[in-house]
DNA sequence: GATGAATGAGCTTTCATTCAT
DNA sequence: AATGAATGAAAGCTCATTCAT
């Protein structure tokens, strides 16, 4: 593929990730998409050749972007319990600074299961960033920092956490700041994982 | 309102709530309901006047039906931390014996936010349900078996948590059951809100 | 049929004029009419046995409210001119005070012919009103004091006319009050047909 | 817009005036419309965004129409009494000849008010050929061949007279064709404007 | 690659009318 | 006479996708 293609294609992800994520899949338009593009509805077909294979393209897309994220932070030297804050405040940022990223998770990939079946089944699509949380983990049971237990029970612990703050914060919910919980959950969740 | 009305009113509400939370909102059209109920669609609008009505209705009955279940374990003179793991049992097995109330949760609630912006914003369709996990967790502190922290980053913790294991577990990710987990999860959250 | 059956018949008439006059025919439903009257739908089908039905017999009876009006003017021995002047006040008065008759002229009997095909052809169910405007028109004639012309030039000047004013009073294009024309209307109706 | 979009558009419009004009606005469904085209509904869509807004475009046509052909009367060096005439053979003509320009001011317009109350409120639409009407008016005036009085009292006896002469013959009561009146409507409408 | 008119199935919602009670 | 739940056809409108240019 062209390199002015694949930037297009660039181009086209960011820009229906961001609706997606305020819309929602259905209310979002490929009409709507294209017009946000300046681009012609049939010229988005030539880059991707339905609206669910776009919406497990962005998928891909966030998993990437957070797995590098988590990757930086894997590679220091730090505790685990330095790096779960360094987890929980990149998520956060990422949740005020490019909020479309993490509602993208809420709104459109937990709620439009089949959407994602042919293409992202399991963790076909998500598999970068589910790595590095995998890694993180596994690194502090060896360390003997963390409590050893089934992965998925700290997994479900991180996301479904740090996934449900996003969504308080989104109702308007919350007394504060998000970033401003950074430490009490950082805590909390240290002390649910320590061994 | 007749009390067949009335009973007709909550089989509409369960139907609906079966349906909308195995296939989504947007996948789940009002002539679909109508037929798993052997009822015309336009009877069905005698009952509810709009689709996002019926889905505000369904919200506030699982509040109520989870509420009533919490307050249960609220009335109990039991610890805070056998507390956690009951709260988190009645989770799990409502997740797995009735799991259209927990789904649509994930599903509906959580992934269509402009369904519930008139009518149930902020808190007013799930203030059962919200209400007795704070008074579990106010008691907890006044106790002193738990943290003194923002209501939110318990409620975070608790909810995203729960929702995020009954994700993975239907996603089919889960290694064991989920109730299986139980023993687990109650230790992670009791020690990330002890005192 | 009894008589309170029969006045029961009135209140429905009544009731349904003004709300077909405010909304229109096609957006008033039986539904409505009914619980303005509090009264069930079947009920209603009790009076009258469809809803083009209904709207005849509104027609009938405004015909025969407006005729009696203008037999009474009829009965004086009041010049044309003068008489005129009592029609167009007679109408204007009507137009303001009880608006519904003049138009559910306008709004539904003007707009929603096939409505009155089946029952109020031709002058069927307007007689009434119709036959006072000519023996006005034609006693005129025969005094002298109206020019002899084909009585539908005279009928349809007297009826637009008046209908076009409350037509553009009801749009708020007028820039005095209805009753304030009648002088200069009046004036312009016996000036365009007098002999 | 491309020039053959235009066109089409005009062709649509053409072909919905007819159909209002002689279903009226609630018996003409926008299937209908498609059919009646050769198109399908979800193409008319790209043209007029709601059915609302097709109805107010017809009516900018047909204020447009008319418009024109009265500038041309009042543009021409005759007397007022001759210009009545005109515009009395004129309005009888487009009466005769197509028919639903007339019906649709009838049977649209004036009768179903919501319609056009986003988008033609006052004489948003209709101002190309009020205005002529105006014009014409105001030059009698100033020429002292009419009476100065009201604007609207002239207006209203033009148009409420003209259309329910339409009215009339479209119900099959007059006894002569529509054309034969032309003498005696001018020359009574001259009577009750002259000065 | 690029355009955008065109398709048509399918959506939510409405409502005149019926009928068992 | 009275009720109102039930019917079901049909309305206005949407949108993923295609295809001739």
């Amino acid at each position: 593929m062209s390199n002015i293609k694949n930037q297009r294609r660039q181009e086209i992800i960011q820009e229906a990730l961001r609706l997606f994520a305020s819309n929602g899949f259905h209310r979002t338009t490929i009409p709507d998409i294209a017009k946000s593009l300046n681009m012609s509805v049939g010229n988005l077909y030539n880059y991707f050749k339905s609206k669910d294979i776009l919406a497990q393209e962005i998928l891909r897309y966030i998993s990437s972007y957070l797995g590098t994220k988590l990757k930086e932070i894997n590679e220091t030297p730090l505790s685990s319990k330095a790096k779960i804050k360094q987890i929980v405040t990149i998520y956060f940022q990422t949740a005020q600074n490019e909020p479309e990223m993490i509602d993208f998770f809420l709104r459109v990939y937990l709620a439009n299961r089949d959407v994602f079946d042919n293409g992202c089944e399991g963790m076909l699509c998500v598999n970068e960033f589910v790595t590095e949380i995998m890694i993180f983990f596994e690194e502090g049971v060896s360390n003997k920092e963390l409590k050893n237990q089934d992965f998925f029970s700290a997994f479900g612990l991180f996301m479904g956490y740090l996934g449900g703050m996003v969504f308080l914060n989104g109702e308007k919910l919350l007394t504060k700041e998000l970033d401003e919980y950074i430490d009490d959950i950082s805590q909390n969740i240290y002390n649910a994982l320590k061994a």
